[in-house]
DNA sequence: CCCTCAGTTGAACGTGGTTCAGTTATAGGA
DNA sequence: TCCTATAACTGAACCACGTTCAACTGAGGG
């Protein structure tokens, strides 16, 4: 019976996997606990432990799923998107919009985490990231031909950090309930207003 | 001795604000402690909670006094702003960057404090926030006359979401350190190119 | 001087993450 | 098949917090 301990393990991390993300996805990040999960999983507490290095660790797993569904939206709406690139970028920032609002708690998850100070973001953090800038960049160098590299590479991250404030704060309760149309007209406004110098 | 009473009371409040006020500016919201806040404040435990309803009270008057602060920021640098409407919101959105990099802490407790679900958000926030506001509508109003109130009211949150986006995102230690020039310049790069439409 | 009662105290409670000594199950060799 | 070293699993216990509340203190009026 070789590996059957690194199958019951795997067993568990998956299934720990899919209650936290159930978890979250209803309830958010805060309603996660250690003994609910083990109760749930039926397993002890300490086994957690055994599969995680910690609590953190759990969500981080959680959230590299989520972003990873994150991106395949993203991927999917660019392409049934039209050819015009400024069409494309409002497209992509409405995919993320329509994501983050569907998958309201678990994409707070995303940045709810408390990371540890001084600990770098993890790989498959960066590389997502990564292949949503890219998607970003590739419309951009068609709307500004004669921008040199580094423009574009401030740009992108310039505009993502846009969509993504206008889409935070306007999903936020705090400010009382911005209509998500309204949201996706902030993101046309600002995306399209690229395009008006370059007609 | 009438009133010798409330005057202690107002001495501890005041007190206890002043030290929460420093420990989340010099180690962050998640290093505030009831013990060591009664302990610092040379009072028991519990007198936080005469004065107090709960800890989260505490922060939100020091939140307010951030807040505060932060309007009174982008005032003065409005006040030295060039005429061009387009400079001002630069200016402003360069001083927002300048507060939220200089008190770090501080800034970001104003967002991290986790508000009860279905609360209201507070007066003060409402009224900060909509000061703010009226800061960043005047420009636009010089910019756009040809549009009319609401998309105003629209690409005034938009505008400010951007800059908030762009501010986070860039102040994030996950993002691996984005230099604060280079915050600079992603700000200048998309209010500047709402001008080049209108010029 | 005593009584009353608001203010104050800090030990105790509830909740949550994390640990670890004791127990159980597994794998590999005899 | 049985035995043993080793790994995994268990859950009670530990620690760190916010919060509470029964007991204590002292100021002001009678």
């Amino acid at each position: 019976m070789a590996g059957k301990v690194a199958e019951r393990r795997a067993a568990l991390r998956e299934n720990l996997v899919l209650i936290a993300e159930r978890t979250i996805a209803d309830h958010g990040l805060t309603a996660l606990r250690a003994r609910d999960l083990a109760s749930e999983a039926g397993c002890a507490v300490g086994a957690i432990y055994n599969v995680f290095g910690d609590l953190t660790d759990l969500v981080l797993t959680v959230n590299a799923r989520t972003f990873h569904r994150l991106g395949v939206d993203v991927t999917e709406a660019l392409a049934d998107a039209p050819q015009d690139p400024v069409e494309q970028l409002v497209v992509m920032a409405q995919a993320y919009h329509r994501f983050a609002a569907e998958n309201h708690q678990s994409w707070r998850a995303l940045f709810d985490v408390e990371r540890a100070p001084g600990e770098a973001a993890p790989d498959w953090y960066l590389e997502e990231m990564g292949r949503l800038f890219t998607y970003i960049s590739a419309p951009l160098a068609v709307i500004f031909p004669d921008r040199d590299s580094q423009e574009h590479a401030l740009l992108t991250r310039a505009l993502f950090s846009s969509v993504h404030g206008i889409v935070l704060l306007g999903l936020d309760e705090a400010s009382a309930g911005v209509p998500s149309d309204d949201i996706d007209r902030m993101i046309a406004l600002v995306l399209r207003q690229l395009a008006v110098s370059q007609e």
